[in-house]
DNA sequence: CGGAACGTTGAGGAGAATCAATTATAGTGG
DNA sequence: CCACTATAATTGATTCTCCTCAACGTTCCG
């Protein structure tokens, strides 16, 4: 079986043991999650603000965002959600979400309700540890998004986010770091970094003439990492990806 | 134990059961948590970048702050933590922590061995979800820290970040939204906001002539708090204070 | 009393925003 | 297959926040 077709609980449990050691027993938990699929068109909310959610929202495949809205109605995306991200895992613990979820280009999700989450978190409680620290995950990279928005320029901001995401999705398995799928318009990336769509567009240019990347037709080509990572001040300690930690139980 | 260890589990858990329900034998083994005060001096770090810790930090008296670091040497603090706190909660599930923690102001913490939160944890499965719960707030106050920085001008940031403080500080009991303790100076406050001590300074100059807002002598004295939150684009939510969720054990 | 940390002010510059066109690109229906 | 349209990308000119650099004032404390 090649990543390319493992389902969409494939590739949630594959995220949720790149960091937490689970049995076989609870293995078979997370992939015997009841759920529904849903298509979701580009540009389309499947999760709205302020609502009182009763399930979460794994992505399967395409791209989501998590938008927040300021009053002038410009909007920052504080998280960019791959396939295998349950993108509202917080959900579970905490109902009334402050965001909305968005399809960023034609997006499958599956709505996993919270009762089947509980089920499994109560009856293995190493998947609920599992989920505490796969929220832990999401946590740490809205950390390093406040850095990147903060204290980078234009240039090395973008050069971080694509960083992150190259070894985001191949983490995933489903693209290389040198080339992958990110289907995002300058204007969401713009939304994305905390700029505007004409200085994404003008920074692009800038890193494609360094001859560091460049984004086309959906994909991201990198033809020099090394140089990226350098402009970009990247240090993927964040994502948390150096292997399993102790289960709590065992070790108590 | 002394008793200035009693009030801070006490603060602590005062945080929890704002929006965790828990029964009087699990608040009980909240405030028996086993740990050992220290005192920081102002700009001390009492977490260093990239450790491998085995306990976690409640904050006891005083302000803690979050920091990373960007290669030419700037800094961007990434979270405040007050007092009941637990800053680096999330280290339970992953105990390599990617930022450092430091004292902004002379600061007394309580060391919590990771080991004593995993029994009360394993021993008590809705304090396992309390804790979780603790870090999606955490990280929901990181979402919107991003908003803050990505779209959000000077004024308006700085508004926002001392609205969320009168909400934080006000929820723990030691003090009121229209004074409180914020023992931070411009030049830190710079780092949090992704600006420079000199424009923070101009900043908090033009919310005094507004006549919103005025920090001195380490407190905060807010004027007009409606005007304030206007300019701020201010909305709770993020923070959670809207009560106790269901437990998962109960639901499920 | 003297130094160190913090706060304040001014002048000038740089990065990003804004405004406004123009040029691809992709999809749609005739 | 080609107009027709909407969306996305690109470019230029101008403006404005915010940064940088540098100095000076203030407070606090040994």
């Amino acid at each position: 079986m090649t990543f390319s077709n493992m389902s969409a609980l494939q590739l949630f449990l594959r995220r949720l043991t790149a960091r937490s050691r689970l049995t076989r027993e609870e293995q078979e938990a997370v992939l015997g999650l009841k759920s529904h699929a849903a298509q979701v068109p580009a540009h389309v909310d499947f999760v709205e603000i302020g609502e009182h959610v009763d399930h979460a929202c794994l992505i399967a495949d395409g791209l989501a965002g998590r938008f927040e809205q300021v009053r002038d109605g410009r909007r920052q995306i504080t998280a960019l959600h791959i396939a295998g991200d349950m993108a509202d895992l917080p959900s579970v613990v905490s109902p009334k979400v402050g965001w909305a979820l968005a399809a960023l280009t034609t997006t499958t999700i599956l709505r996993v309700p919270h009762a089947e989450l509980r089920r499994v978190a109560v009856a293995y409680p190493a998947l609920a540890e599992a989920f505490w620290r796969d929220c832990v995950v999401d946590s740490s990279i809205f950390s390093e998004w406040v850095v990147n928005v903060g204290r980078r320029d234009a240039k090395s901001r973008l050069a971080h986010l694509l960083c992150e995401m190259a070894l985001r999705i191949e983490q995933t398995g489903s693209g290389d770091r040198s080339l992958f799928k990110l289907a995002l318009s300058q204007a969401d990336l713009a939304d994305v970094l905390g700029l505007t769509s004409v200085h994404v567009n003008r920074t692009l240019q800038r890193l494609r003439i360094g001859g560091m990347a460049s984004m086309a037709a959906g994909s991201v080509t990198i033809s020099n990492w090394d140089e990226l990572v350098r402009v970009a001040d990247f240090d993927e300690t964040y994502l948390l990806l150096d292997g399993q930690a102790p289960r709590l139980l065992d070790a108590a």
